[in-house]
DNA sequence: CGTAGGCTTGAATATGGTCAATGGTTGTGG
DNA sequence: CCACAACCATTGACCATATTCAAGCCTACG
């Protein structure tokens, strides 16, 4: 039932860098297990103090924190090749919540071995640093577009950026890829009302620019959304897998 | 004339977590030297494929983002303790340029080194980690401040964390810590204009929650001020020191 | 003494938020 | 099989927060 690493799908995309043989060897262990979960389920919650951590390999979730008074950030997006649980992993307590939008499956980690993995093998321990490099890069990016940018390009250029995404784990077709949201939690992700995002979408909707309906995303004209967005999202270099 | 690591003043800062023996003698051969700079210098640029990593030792700076327009996200403010350089040291190339306010003297280690750690001293390559991981969650941070808070409430939640990561390394005195940005920097970390800040800023001090004034911060009662942003900036963890 | 950089202030404007209500779809219990 | 509830998308009207524009002021510095 459960995928071994050697024949993890994930692993023939190029959007991540390959395994050695060695690191393969080392995965093939230090996989536990997999987590499957419904749509709508909290993997994991702010404050938690998970034994485990965790590798998305099919579906789609958020990451998010809630404030005192019930509104909610959306801190990013999770989609297939995502490493959770790196917080509570280090830190030792997760400091956002993690929900599912559609069905789950998930990796599961040790998080006791992962001192293990430091020890033993560096590469992988690398990589794991590497991982923290790319979110901390991307969270800047999001920054800057939620104090930069005007709320129709903010989602213009987040419509991209998802869009980009899912493309490097193989999932567009014809310009389409699936995006199991809702519009709450896009406005959630950009500081945005719910109404004003309806609004906008359908403004982009009308001019043809991104078509996002019925759990389906379609950009026709990337080149066309992005001038539209300011400027494009940066390109998403090639990262580590866990 | 170079400070070594056993005579650092900042491991005296309880925030810190202290190192082992070992540790210590591995950070005596890693630091290759100190790098001093004025005020207002750039030292690192986006894009930039920097041989050397560094951390704070004196001094403040800002990490921002430059967008094609000119308009300037600052990504996160840089104290005594904190570590730059680590997405030019992991991935290659930097992704954000850094500027120092004041004088800043900075700990010099070699990127190239950075390998060498990671097989034979996981205990530092695990603290790197981690340093990446508090990264991450104060990023996550700023970007539910700035979804969700109001202009007023930005900023009264900024100047609390502010003070917060200066009491942290000493630099507390009766409630005033020295602080050495423009009304523009902060403006440019929260996403506001700066007339806004500035009239805001204006109305804290007339209200006296909070006085900035000739590069000091006043701020008397925190907790008033902290209601007054609504809630609290989450308190900081100790964390390992680079 | 003149200039540059940063801070302060007022007035006009617009971007985006809040409130309120409707319609479509799905799932569930009677 | 229908009634009802729950959830999400949609739309209009009104309003507030924050931007932009424009000026004046102060201090440090050459």
């Amino acid at each position: 039932m459960v995928i071994p690493c050697d024949k993890c799908p994930l692993r023939r995309c190029q959007y991540f860098l390959p395994f050695t043989e060695e690191e393969l060897t080392f995965m093939l262990k230090f996989k536990t297990g997999e987590l499957t979960v419904d749509a709508g389920s909290t993997v994991l919650m702010e404050g938690s103090n998970s034994p485990q951590v965790f590798t998305v390999l099919s579906g789609m979730g958020t990451r998010y924190k809630t404030l005192e008074d019930g509104r909610r950030q959306v801190i990013s997006f999770l989609f297939p090749g995502d490493f959770i649980g790196l917080q509570a992993g280090i830190m030792g307590e997760m400091k956002h919540s993690v929900e599912t939008a559609t069905a789950m499956v998930l990796c599961v980690f040790n998080r006791s071995d992962l001192w293990n993995m430091f020890k033993a093998h560096p590469a992988r321990a690398y990589d794991l640093t590497w991982i923290a490099a790319v979110e901390e890069h991307l969270l800047g990016e999001s920054l800057t577009a939620l104090g930069q940018r005007s709320g129709a390009k903010r989602i213009a250029w987040a419509l991209l950026r998802l869009h980009y995404r899912l493309r490097v784990v193989g999932l567009e077709k014809d310009g389409v890829v699936p995006l199991a949201f809702r519009q709450q939690d896009l406005a959630d992700a950009l500081g945005l009302s719910l109404v004003h995002t309806n609004k906008t979408l359908m403004a982009l909707r009308k001019s043809g620019l991104a078509r996002w309906v019925d759990g389906y995303l379609d950009i026709k004209d990337r080149a066309r959304l992005a001038a539209y967005a300011g400027s494009a999202p940066e390109p998403l270099d090639r990262r580590p897998l866990m």
